[in-house]
DNA sequence: TAAAAAGTCTATAGTCACTACAGGGTCAAC
DNA sequence: GTTGACCCTGTAGTGACTATAGACTTTTTA
C-alpha cells in the first residue's frame, strides 16, 4: 500500500502521514525501489488508533504514551486510566470555563440595541470602560486583579 | 513609564508586550535617549483593551479590528454586534463539541473497573477496538466515515 | 568607586498539530 | 514524447505567545 492508498482509506491527509512519522508516532515503513513509502496493514492500525485518539482530543505526546503502554499488554493499566481521567478532567474544566465566557459574552451583546453608532453602543462603551479599569458586564474582576 | 512599569502595572508579560507592539496592536512608543521605551496613558488604556480582547478570548484580529472601530465613534455599531455575535455564535459550538466529548470520555472510562492488565483493561480494549475499525464505545461512526 | 544586580534592547527559535508550498523525481497511459 | 497523477525532501507558515542569547544601560550595594 502506497501513501496516497493510506490516505484515502483513513481519511488522513498524506502531509499529516509523513508528519506522523517524522514525529515518531508511525514507524517509518519499507520503501520501494524508487524510494516510495510501502505500508502494511500494522500501519494502517496504528494510524487509525492515532486518529482515534486525536478524534478524542488528546494530544499526540498523550497518543504515544498510551501507544507505549499498550504495547505492553502485562503491565498494569493505572497509567491509562491516570491518562484518561487527566484528559477527562482538563476538557471538563474547559466546559465550565466556556460556559462561562458564554454567559459573559450574552451579557455584553444585550448591551446593544442594534441602532447605534459606535459612540452609543452598549457593547463599545463596556468594551472600553474594561480598558479604563472600569467595571464591565462580562467580567468586573479580571483587568484590575494586579492593582 | 518604562516597559517594567507598563508591565507591572497591568500584569502583562514584558515580552508580550513588545509582541503587541510588532504585530501592530500597541503603537510604538517614544524612546527615551538610551532606546528604552517610553509609555503614556494612552498605551496602558490601550493595553488593557487588547487583553481584555483576550480574557474573552477574541483572537488578535478581532481585537485589532474592534480598535479600528472603534476608533470612528460616529460610524454604525454594526460590525462591533457583528463580531461579538460571531464570537459567542463559535464559543457556544465549542461548548456543544467539548460537552459531547466529555460524555465520550466519561463512557470510555467507565469500561475500566481499575484491578487489571493492559490486556484485560476496557479502555485499551476500546481503543484498539477502533483502531480495527470495530465500534467503540467512545463514537463508533467516525472511524469509518470514509470506508 | 567599583562591582554586582536588575532592567532594557534586538533577534531568533521554540511551542502544537498540522498545512502549504517549492522544486524535483517516477510512472502509466495515450 | 508528453501529459497528468503520484511520490519525494525540505522549508516555511499558522496563533499567541514564551524563552532564550548576547549586548547595553541603569540602579543598588559593598
Amino acid at each position: 500500500m502506497r501513501i496516497g492508498e493510506l490516505s484515502k482509506k483513513t481519511g488522513v491527509d498524506i502531509e499529516t502521514i509523513r508528519y506522523y512519522e517524522r514525529e515518531g508516532l508511525l514507524p517509518p515503513p519499507a520503501r520501494e525501489a524508487n524510494g516510495y513509502r510501502h505500508y502494511r496493514p500494522l500501519h494502517e492500525e496504528r494510524l487509525r488508533f492515532i486518529r482515534h485518539c486525536r478524534a478524542l482530543e488528546m494530544s499526540l505526546h498523550d497518543t504515544q504514551t498510551l501507544l507505549g503502554v499498550l504495547a505492553e499488554p502485562k503491565a498494569g493499566c493505572e497509567r491509562v486510566d491516570a491518562l484518561i481521567e487527566h484528559h477527562l478532567h482538563a476538557v471538563h474544566e474547559r466546559v465550565e470555563q466556556l460556559q462561562a465566557l458564554e454567559q459573559q459574552l450574552q451579557t455584553l451583546r444585550a448591551r446593544c440595541d442594534h441602532s447605534q453608532t459606535v459612540a452609543e453602543c452598549g457593547i463599545a462603551e463596556n468594551l472600553q470602560a474594561a480598558a479604563h479599569g472600569e467595571p464591565c458586564v462580562c467580567h468586573n474582576d479580571l483587568q484590575n486583579a494586579q492593582q
